[in-house]
DNA sequence: TCCGATGACTCAGAAAACTATTT
DNA sequence: AAAATAGTTTTCTGAGTCATCGG
């Protein structure tokens, strides 16, 4: 990798004035090529690779043989931040030996470096679970090797999270009335808890721990939030006392949201708001640590995340109950799980990009519904014809057509309620991202016993790499667990 | 008590890789 | 039957949360 000169540095002012065909056409051939490799040459390679990921893709915990999640260390390249990041397009440099601290225990098999490298340091640290660690040069930050999730380490832990947010759930609306009570309280301080509880627990924003500025993207959560981010509105579409939310948030993902909230909280917004400018803090008396300490002594063991670790689990639940049909398809009980699963990521904001061929897609799907509601007409022209059929001679082969055209006909209506409920579940999930919130914020235990109460393969909602995340839970639940 | 820095872990969407379907 | 295309799963690594430590 070539790195600019200090009179290149000088000469070079703005990126876009650059010319990067070079390089693209690069990577565009490299692609190009790979896809032109013959077969037994790309089946060579590959068998290569899965060598490698069975010989340094595993480690001994415990004198269990775990998999291991990232087994090499990630490539030099440029930096690519999210958002609007003050470092990207900064070269990362790549791992050598040298950087690498190992840790494993002392009686084992502590790993060779490369021939002529040395490991920066080995060690024998049992509180911590990573297995190598390097420290990244464009944030100064470190990266760690860890387990698969579907480790056992991982696995107690993720079982652990849920258990929290199920002890939560028998002490949350005491919580919530105590929050309440802070939004009257003298101490300016607890009024501004109050609230910005109050934020984190209806609306599943984040904590908002402070952030250096100018080292990273300018983006908030909810402790975080600054006066540019709020604004109220008396009366604002057929309610009274909106806030309307605007932010970035994690990985630059914009909130959006007009919420009605409480006159209490939309007076003490007042009053958080009087005399300040758009860069200063709305919670200026709150900070995240003051807060999370404030509720590990309400619950031991909660911090902020795990409002949004039970509301989430809660809302599954109940969606789940409400949308599940027991008499319904196989296929419509996937479309109501979808559903609820799509509740969820809207209230965590889990947002995508509109997939680049959706429009496509989506075009062909209505397509096919047209074609369907053709076959259909044409089935009750001869349904029509059937029965009239009947009706003049009456004997038992044009009562059997005549039959045999209903069934068809139910048939192809059937088809066409499922195509439409389809395209409408595509539509509704244009910009909503489903996959985190069912690995980070669902507990698994509620999905896999409403498979086993609705005869829903589990297969339908798990892929293989999420059903060996979730072993422990499959493992332990019946139909008639309740978060 | 209160900071600011740091370390270790979870959670985040994009892109790549893989698989199924259509042409 | 093979290639193109569409849909799904896995990988990748950046971006948060939160506890702890030293002053």
């Amino acid at each position: 990798m070539m790195e600019m000169t200090a009179e290149e540095r000088s000469l070079i002012k703005h990126l876009d004035k650059c010319d990067f065909t070079e390089i693209h056409r690069h990577f565009v051939d490299k692609a190009a090529a790979w896809r032109a490799l013959p077969r037994e040459e790309k089946q060579k390679l590959k068998e290569e690779a899965e060598k490698l990921e069975h010989e340094f893709g595993y480690c001994t915990l415990d004198g269990h043989r775990e998999k291991i999640g990232n087994f090499k260390t990630e490539l030099p390249g440029l930096f690519c931040g999210r958002g609007d990041h003050p470092k990207m397009g900064m070269l990362k440099r790549r791992i050598r030996p040298e950087d690498v601290v190992i840790n494993c225990s002392r009686d084992s098999q502590i790993p060779e470096p490369p021939a002529g490298h040395q490991w920066k340091e080995v060690r024998s640290d049992n509180t911590v679970t990573w297995l190598a660690a390097w420290t990244e040069n464009v944030q100064n930050s470190i990266k760690y090797i860890m387990l698969n999730p579907s480790s056992k380490i991982k696995g107690e832990k993720d079982w652990q999270k849920y258990e929290v947010a199920r002890r939560l759930k028998r002490v949350v609306e005491e919580i919530r009335s105590q929050y309440r009570t802070d939004w009257k309280s003298p101490e300016m301080k607890k009024r501004q808890r109050g609230v910005a509880l109050y934020f984190i627990d209806k609306l599943a924003l984040r904590t908002g721990n402070e952030k250096e500025e100018g080292r990273t993207a300018d983006t908030v959560g909810c402790c975080s939030l600054r006066m540019e981010h709020v604004r109220l509105h008396m009366y604002a579409n057929g309610h009274k006392h909106v806030v309307e939310l605007d932010f970035l948030g994690k990985d630059s993902i914009r909130y959006y949201n007009w919420v009605p909230v409480e006159k209490a909280v939309f007076q003490n917004l007042q009053i958080f708001m009087e005399n300040k400018d758009p860069g200063e803090d709305l919670f200026d008396k709150l900070t995240t640590s003051s807060l999370n300490k404030h509720l590990q002594d309400l619950m031991d063991g909660l911090t902020a995340k795990v409002f949004r670790t039970y509301n989430a689990s809660i809302v599954l639940q109940e969606q789940l109950r409400v949308l599940t049909r027991a008499e319904d398809s196989i296929a419509a009980k996937i479309l109501a799980y979808n559903r609820a699963n799509r509740a969820v990521a809207i209230l965590c904001n889990h947002q995508r990009a509109t997939p680049k061929t959706f429009e496509k897609s989506m075009r062909n799907l209505q397509t096919k519904i047209q074609a369907k509601k053709t076959q259909i007409a044409e089935a009750q022209g001869e349904l029509r014809k059937a029965e009239g059929d009947y009706r003049i001679k009456g004997d038992g082969k044009s009562k059997s057509i005549l039959e045999k055209k209903q069934r068809l006909l139910q048939k192809l209506e059937e088809q066409l309620v499922h195509l439409s409920t389809k395209a409408t579940d595509k539509e509704e999930n244009q910009q909503v991202a489903l996959g985190t919130s069912k690995l980070s914020y669902l507990d698994p235990r509620i999905s896999i016993a409403w498979c086993k109460r609705f005869g829903v393969p589990v297969e339908k909602i798990y892929s293989k790499t999420q059903r060996a995340k979730f072993a422990w839970a499959l493992a332990m639940v019946g139909e008639d667990f309740e978060f």
